[in-house]
DNA sequence: TACCTGTTTCCTGATT
DNA sequence: CAATCAGGAAACAGGT
């Protein structure tokens, strides 16, 4: 099978568009990856070690026959849930990691990783073997091994792990807190767990960080953004298909951040709220976090790149060259009143803003760096790797099927106006 | 109900 | 000269 499958996935136009990869390119990463034990992802800031990645190599090795390496793969890393996860979403463990692995490496992991969102049916193909092996008693509702065993067997009950916060009882909170413990390598003694041992997981939900850090001033903002974390990516990778994939539910439209960024400033901050340049300034915790927490937009001028800006701040908003528009004398320009108006289901509260869109797909490993990527991300500049997915998605969250990037770069434009008009009142 | 916000749609003109 | 980009104008729909 794993030569078939070579086979095919290199007659695939769609998937080598970096470098061809050779089974030497494949027994080269792995090499690299296995003979570095403990290492953990170095710049997704999603704090998983890096034994979080190791079903993905699993798979490749699946996929190239290495099967005297297959021996030797730590198959106990490796728990049902994470294989499922795996099937739904590769990406989901490749998102956007750097390894800490040289640049050649971290390409070819690149490429294979675009394999598998080229071919979400390799998946398919590798499923029954690939879950005989995880299925073992051994591997059975393991986590990553951790350093810490006397921690490990504090840790009750896993089945957190296949529930949904909502559903988490005092026990499920307790452990998925010492499981996060263990996992972050804190000191258990450092985290006020007894004060989280009256709440169910529906307290949680409702919790926000500042709840979280009038619990545990020390960690509790890391342990609010762990949860948000864990709800987004255990509630959409087992429910939801990669390509149809919709984190943005009406009832859920902000997407969890990564651990270590903030949170609290992006749901709450909305340009017209405050009215002057301070509206614009971001919040401490919004300047580490992400280049921007204002959804200013200045699209970049590389003609089919779609890059596009996405600005820090109002002082290095850069002022748009006036346009001298010709008057046509044909009458009034612009759209004309359309009939069946009506039938345009137009956004609502809960489906969120565009820059808030554009943000969540940029923090988002399903989305970047497949649909959208950043090109230099200390500048706030992005890239539309698919534009017309992005837009595409867009039309799903607005329940627009007419949608197309035309308009959805129209909309960012439009955005970045706004906010210039903004500034100059203040100026 | 009027107004505001944040698009969405369609268009023209500039640029590549 | 065609494709693409930028932006004007106004419609649209939800919220206040």
């Amino acid at each position: 099978m794993a030569s078939k499958s070579l086979r095919s996935m290199g007659d695939r136009e769609s998937l080598n568009n970096k470098a061809k990869l050779t089974d030497e390119d494949i027994v080269m990463v792995i090499d690299q990856v296995l003979n570095i034990p403990h290492i953990h992802c170095l710049s997704c800031a999603c704090g998983h070690p890096f034994m979080y990645h190791l079903p993905f190599l699993y798979m490749i090795l699946k996929l190239y026959k290495s099967d005297e390496r297959l021996q030797n793969f730590p198959s106990k890393m490796i728990n049902q849930q994470d294989t499922e996860n795996l099937m739904y979403s590769p990406q989901y463990f490749m998102g956007d990691h750097n390894f800490g692995l040289d640049d050649t490496i971290t390409e070819r992991m690149y490429s294979i990783h675009d394999m598998f969102q080229s071919s979400p049916g390799l998946c398919e193909d590798l499923e029954p073997s690939f879950n005989h092996t995880l299925n073992a008693p051994s591997a059975d509702n393991q986590l990553t091994p951790l350093d810490d065993l006397d921690l490990r067997d504090i840790i009750s009950d896993m089945s957190f792990k296949y529930k949904n916060v909502y559903d988490w009882n005092p026990s499920d909170v307790i452990n998925w807190l010492y499981w996060w413990i263990a996992e972050n390598k804190v000191e258990a003694i450092d985290v006020n767990v007894p004060g989280f041992t009256s709440l169910c997981g529906r307290d949680l939900e409702k919790m926000d960080n500042y709840d979280f850090i009038r619990l545990d001033p020390q960690y509790g903002q890391r342990i609010y953004e762990a949860l948000q974390y864990f709800m987004f990516y255990h509630h959409s990778a087992r429910n939801e298909n990669v390509m149809s994939v919709r984190p943005f539910h009406q009832d859920q439209h902000q997407l969890a951040p990564w651990p270590g960024q903030g949170s609290e400033s992006w749901q709450h901050i909305r340009c017209h709220d405050i009215p002057g340049p301070s509206s614009y300034s971001c919040t401490d915790s919004d300047r580490e976090s992400t280049s921007s927490a204002t959804s200013c937009f200045s699209t970049v001028n590389e003609k089919q790149v779609n890059s596009v800006h996405f600005i820090p701040s109002i002082t290095s908003v850069q002022k748009p060259i006036p346009m001298v528009m010709k008057k046509t004398g044909t009458g009034r320009r612009g759209r004309p009143p359309k009939k069946d108006a009506k039938s345009r289901n137009r956004q609502g509260k809960g489906h969120g803003k565009l820059w808030e869109f554009i943000r969540d797909l940029l923090l988002n490993p399903l989305y970047n760096p497949t649909y959208i990527r950043w090109e230099r991300r200390e500048e706030g500049i992005f890239k539309f790797v698919q534009s017309d997915k992005v837009a595409k998605l867009w039309g799903e969250r607005k329940q627009n099927t007419s949608m197309t990037y035309e308009k959805l770069s129209r909309a960012m434009r439009y955005g970045l106006l706004r906010v210039v008009r903004v500034a100059k009142l203040w100026q």
